[in-house]
DNA sequence: TAAATAATTCATTGATCCATGAAATAATGA
DNA sequence: TCATTATTTCATGGATCAATGAATTATTTA
């Protein structure tokens, strides 16, 4: 993952509801939920629920998939996968772990 | 880290800027950077960087230490660890994984 | 077909972000 | 002291973000 696509994922996970709304798919696994069931779990406004769900879709954080007039959103662990090893190879690609003891043994 | 402390983070980071930023710092080691040093390496005018050093700050990735007229500010490793900690946590920690034996090696 | 349901789209509005450049503050060196 | 250097502060303006509610589209059920 680059640079760009790393500020697109996080800013799209930088907001109160869509942080929790992903958190949310990643508890209900591979099948997730449809955005009716999110909105109302979560008292998000419908409207702005799409809003969110947008902004994370696009930044390749969920997938949609059509069921009847549901619209199932789910987690997409590739690219979150992708995000944390982006920024653990910032974290601890440096120098800096091999300086830190302490800092290193909970570093990667 | 809770849910506020984490959409802190990831909006501090969620800017290009700011994470050329932290991730000049974590290469930079413990001694950190000097605010002059970075914004030349990075084209950054410095006004726009005390901005964004700012943020980073705020937001607990970033220590400052005066030395002199100069100002060197560090990487918080403890916070970006915590960090990608939630964003583990967040991942892996529901069912998601043990369901797909291919994501579930690259996750955690 | 008609009504109901699920989700999205759209326009509006207020809030926030962020780049810019001038001015201010603080520390160093001649 | 005076000039220089390093950084910050401030005001301005444009751009983007995000909540709201009404209207729209698409699907299902009676």
């Amino acid at each position: 993952m680059d640079a760009p696509q790393t500020v697109r994922a996080l800013s799209a996970l930088a907001h109160e509801a869509r942080l929790a709304v992903f958190k949310l798919l990643v508890e209900a696994g591979q099948n997730g939920l449809p955005a009716g069931v999110i909105a109302e779990t979560l008292s998000v406004a419908p409207s702005a629920l799409t809003f969110h769900l947008k902004e994370l879709t696009h930044a390749g954080l969920l997938v949609q998939r059509p069921d009847g007039r549901r619209i199932h959103y789910s987690a997409n662990f590739v690219s979150m996968n992708e995000l944390i090893a982006y920024l653990t190879e910032n974290c601890c690609g440096g120098v800096a772990c091999e300086l830190d003891g302490d800092s290193a043994a909970e570093c990667c």
